[in-house]
RNA sequence: GGACAGGUGGCCGAGUGGUUGAAGGCACCGGUCUCGAAAACCGGCAUACCGGCAACGGUAUCGUGAGUUCGAAUCUCACCCUGUCCGCCA
């Protein structure tokens, strides 16, 4: 969420950042309104503030002649007009306010400078690491190595939960396991990063603190009976840990890992990558999430995506780096760069990391803050996460890029040791 | 799920309708004293918003939201959370 003061102070900057979203034209009418509205706020404010501090003059004087015996009849009479003149007025500016508010939730963030203009076809790659298989025409998808090595079942997934839903089984639930244990590891042992283990269902402001809601509401998966969300990632229970609170300068950076099982209803997706892995409503992931202060923030994010990248290059995947371009660029985030993997039987990059820079634009809506110094006033922090990484299209990588002619699938070194074997099959 | 008890400033804690933004204490900051420190003493110490160039003025905030009243931390209702006990359960 932007500050209301944007509107006034920064209309500029606002319009130009949509722009590079290429959102201006869908988004104008809605500044627009929400300048008018924002002016009628204050007007509200103002003339709400002012029969107050007359109704509490008011209330003082009945006060005062009670004591001295007086009475103030004619006065509470006043009262009782000035109150309900007071009543009407707070509702104008409750009305305004949630107006405001409602609109504001509209505009995504504004895109950092570096960030391109345009859509999808601007996203630039400015990394590769590894070289792809070439062979991919003779290798077998991924989900039929899965089934033939007994790893997948993807038939009883879709008959107990629908199509969407995986069982894993045998050295494919092993794998798992093992994945989660190895990035959490690297994480927490080698890149300082604290573990966390969240619940997986959320409340509604949750949600609303990390953005979720309430613009994607169709996206998530509800418990409408409680009131709770599943979540799509752990980024939203673990960025909402420190909602409405200020933070020492000291605990700056934060760092904050966790596994979660993931969920996501994904409307409309139907037809396009549903085969086998690529595509999930449940999914496993762990998520890298940072608490910064605004100076180092983007520089954190070059780290936060190098973290996440360490993990492709110890599973020994080929992968490249893209910035998003502002279009392609998510709702709450500022600047994005997605780590795709090659599977070479499905012959496509996968996005198998998503790494956001948030800058105020989360902190603000969650009230998570911190203060620079003692006695300073507190500053909203600057959230970041990444995905470090994403489970399915890792597995779905691992099987096709590990294939060997007879069949069985080579185990990165690293993950050797969590998995208890050199080969699968 | 049921029965009690309770939610007040960074923390502890007083306050049951009228200068209460809120006593007192702790912590913190500044000062006096001291070679220095501690102790003691003195002073300071919430946040957000509106108006104003500013000085400053005003409004709101005692878990959240509604209500009663001229006036609510204080009374009523609903909800949330915490504690204790009971029930149920992996």
């Amino acid at each position: 969420m932007h500050d209301i003061r944007l509107l006034r102070d920064q209309l500029d900057r606002l319009r130009e950042g949509m722009a590079r979203r290429g959102k201006l034209t869908e988004l104008q009418p809605l500044l627009d309104r929400a300048d008018a509205l924002e002016q009628a706020r204050r007007a509200a404010i103002t003339e709400l503030e002012a029969q107050q501090a007359r109704r509490n003059k008011v209330s003082q004087e009945v006060a005062q002649r009670r004591k001295a015996g007086e009475d103030a009849t004619e006065l509470m009479a006043e009262g009782r007009t000035i109150g309900e003149l007071v009543s009407a007025l707070e509702q104008k500016r409750a009305a305004a306010e949630a107006e405001v508010q409602a609109l504001l939730f509209e505009i995504p963030n504004i895109p950092l400078d570096e960030v391109p203009a345009g859509d999808e076809s601007h996203n630039a790659v400015v990394k590769a690491w590894g070289t792809p298989r070439a062979d991919g025409a003779s290798l077998q998808p991924h989900w039929e190595v899965g089934a033939s090595l007994g790893m997948l079942d993807l038939p009883r997934g879709a008959k107990v939960s629908g199509s969407g839903f995986i069982v894993y089984r045998g050295l494919g639930a092993k794998l798992v396991r093992a994945l989660m244990n190895f990035m959490l590891d690297l994480h927490t042992e080698q890149h300082g990063y604290e573990e966390c283990w969240v619940p997986l269902v959320v409340t509604r402001d949750t949600m609303v603190g990390t953005g979720q809601l309430p613009k994607f509401e169709e996206d998530m998966y509800a418990a409408p009976a409680d009131g709770l969300f599943l979540i799509p990632t752990a980024e939203v229970p673990v960025t909402n840990l420190y909602r409405e609170e200020i933070l020492d300068a000291s605990d700056l950076p934060k760092a904050l890992c966790a596994y979660s099982a993931c969920f996501r209803r994904e409307a409309g997706s139907a037809g396009k990558d549903t085969r086998g892995l690529l595509r999930v409503h449940q999914f496993d992931k762990v998520e890298l999430v940072r608490y910064a202060s605004p100076e180092t923030s983007r520089q954190e994010l070059e780290l936060l995506t190098s973290q996440a990248e360490r993990v492709l290059e110890l599973l020994e995947l080929p992968y490249r780096r893209v910035l998003l371009a502002a279009g392609d660029t998510g709702f709450s985030s500022a600047m994005t760069y997605d780590l795709e993997v090659f599977a070479p039987a499905v012959g496509k990059w996968l996005e198998v990391s998503s790494c956001s820079l948030f800058t105020d634009f989360q902190a603000r809506r969650a009230n998570i803050r911190y203060r620079p110094a003692a006695g300073e006033k507190p500053r909203f922090v600057h959230t970041l996460n990444g995905s470090a990484l994403a489970f399915p299209r890792i597995i779905a990588c691992l099987l096709e890029h590990g294939q060997q002619p007879d069949g069985t699938v080579t185990v990165p070194v690293a993950l050797q040791p969590y998995l208890g074997r050199t080969t699968l099959g």
